[in-house]
DNA sequence: CTTTTCTATGCAAACGTTATCAACTTGCTT
DNA sequence: AAGCAAGTTGATAACGTTTGCATAGAAAAG
């Protein structure tokens, strides 16, 4: 079945006019008569004309759309993020196109090849746990595809790029446990590749050394699929567990290891926070409700996702290729509650 | 600064060949030679060539690509859905683009007419609270768009639907809390409109009367935005609470409402259950960690998604219009938790 | 009355791709 | 040796739109 959209032909059939009028008198052009700008303009809006964006984007060689690489839509992180990311394109007369990766660079690499042949204008990613080659990026870029980067940003890579303090807010997090009193402190973090990960294993080992603790690296653990998949957090909880001296405190960096660890503590019936204790990243609005409410590390997605856009728009919409690029650094937000 | 891609012309004059030759070439015809294909092939793998589907979209008159229409990707009920959609699409080579409504008929208006206007093969819905009026939608389909709707559809439109048996589902809840003991249960609901909202209602008052409960219509309040902002379901709790027989059970038939309810319920520190019992509809993996593990009614939405695509699929893949319509009806599963 | 200027419109090309049809080699048959 | 089929390849039109250029008619200027 198939779909038949009005097309400027038909108007201009219908009117006994040329198509170029048409289109001009459409576009409002001072050419065109004012009597006949409000004849085709009347038809139009009587058929329901749309201008077909296909046409219109072989033609101008843009398609006003913009795509975006997603790990997960269903982490309230990047849900609020692209809430962000939409709420700019839109007033910009942009349209989003919202892809997942799923972590998987199979996925993630589906999606670059259909939007990078030509179907969109930029593109804002953050990359998936599994991404180790980057020669696709690096490609895209070097051919002119304009590329920002959020969250989970590719040092190799030189674009803009909206990322958190991580190291600032990783040490912050940590240190709040440590003014608590906890001592043997573990680190639940995402894949050991990611540049978001070294760095908030960086401020963690920060925070431990300047309050006089040693680190133990057998208390940081990493998830190569960033708790996509609960085993692998019960697996390297599990693993924490069997040290002689068993952590009284566990800091995750992220979304779906927050809860992971949680729901890990729930099943081993583990008091929270007498047992131990737990602080994360998280954007849920559900950690408050928790039991015990959580203590978190709260980004700003949404700020995130619209500088995001805004810096990628920049360079689409520049005439010269764009050479000089920013790193715009947000800070995250400790929200203190019962579970520490 | 524009994205500049290989075309089928550069190979051409490369190899000293005519773009038909190279088209064919690339699709493996059987008009061309064995040699020929080889240097084709080999030349546009090394630059990296790849189809432009903007071009093979006016030339073809389809885009391979599905428009999905979501109220809210930040609801665990439709990112589930939406996974459930993606997986069927990519198993048949189509892309998915994901538009958000917030709740807005005006949003939904501006993604209905930008995707409408061919630059999608169908279209996915789930209306959103506010839209009354679906003269749109109506003329889409007129017009030869194929349509399915999705967990709230509309009555007036004959077409594919893929929906929760939601008298039942609210039935089941209900009696559930009947079951327990619980006498003046108030129902939280969504927009008044709505088609799941009339249904779930209508599940709710059968429980009732069929355990010899008189209905009392002062317990059923509406949300107009579907719980998305917390203060219209502060609004309905305060007003529940106001009534000379206070409820001792509540039973939200939303994602948000559920949540948005227990917020209400912490906030104004009642104990659930014991001062008042909490059923809801939620798909949110954290409702067994929350404080009290919430009892909620679980709808299958990764196969209602992978359902509804499916239906679509055979909708624009067929080759005459589809006049013979289904309606599919999936069961929701009560989770009973100790909220009740 | 001719020439110029201006206004309003139409023609045709282009964007990247594929399908239809035509044309050119071969080698083979009579 | 003429004709023909099979096997390759190329020219062209089409999808819907915009745009530079051409052209028609009318008004203004001489």
């Amino acid at each position: 079945m198939r779909f038949e959209a009005v097309t400027i032909k038909d108007i201009a059939k219908e009117l006994g006019l040329s198509t170029s009028t048409v289109s001009r008198a459409l576009r409002d052009s001072y050419e065109i008569s004012e009597e006949t700008k409000k004849i085709v303009l009347e038809y139009a809006k009587k058929i329901h004309y749309h201008p077909n964006p296909i046409a219109l984007g072989l033609k101008e060689r843009r398609t006003k759309s913009i795509g975006v690489i997603v790990c997960e839509i269903a982490n309230s992180f990047f849900s609020q993020a692209i809430n962000g990311i939409e709420s700019v394109a839109y007033s910009k007369g942009y349209n989003v196109m919202i892809s997942q990766s799923h972590e998987s660079v199979e996925r993630e690499m589906f999606h670059l090849q259909y939007l990078a042949s030509r179907s969109i204008d930029g593109l804002l990613i953050s990359v998936s746990t599994e991404t180790k080659d980057f020669s696709f990026l690096h490609d895209l870029k070097r051919r002119g595809m304009p590329i920002v980067f959020y969250d989970r940003a590719v040092p190799e890579i030189e674009t803009h790029k909206v990322v958190l303090d991580n190291v600032q807010s990783a040490f912050d997090a940590t240190k709040h446990l440590i003014k608590k009193g906890y001592r043997n402190i573990a680190h639940v973090s995402s894949a050991e590749g990611l540049s978001i990960t070294k760095e908030r294993v960086q401020g963690y080992l920060k925070a431990l050394t300047s309050f006089g603790i040693a680190p133990d690296e057998r208390l940081i653990k990493y998830c190569p699929h960033g708790g996509m998949i609960q085993e692998e957090i019960d697996d390297v909880m599990n693993q924490l567990y069997k040290l002689k001296v068993k952590p009284d405190a566990f800091f995750a960096s992220g979304d779906k290891l927050t809860t992971g660890a949680l729901r890990y503590l729930h099943a081993k019936k583990k008091k929270v926070p007498q047992d131990a204790a737990l602080v994360g990243f998280s954007n849920s609005d559900l950690t408050e409700m928790l039991n015990p409410p959580l203590t978190i590390v709260r980004q700003p997605a949404f700020e995130m996702g619209q500088q995001a856009m805004q810096l990628l728009l920049e360079m689409v919409e520049s005439k010269r290729p764009v050479t000089d690029f920013k790193t715009v650094k947000l800070n995250a937000e400790l929200i203190c509650r019962a579970s520490v």
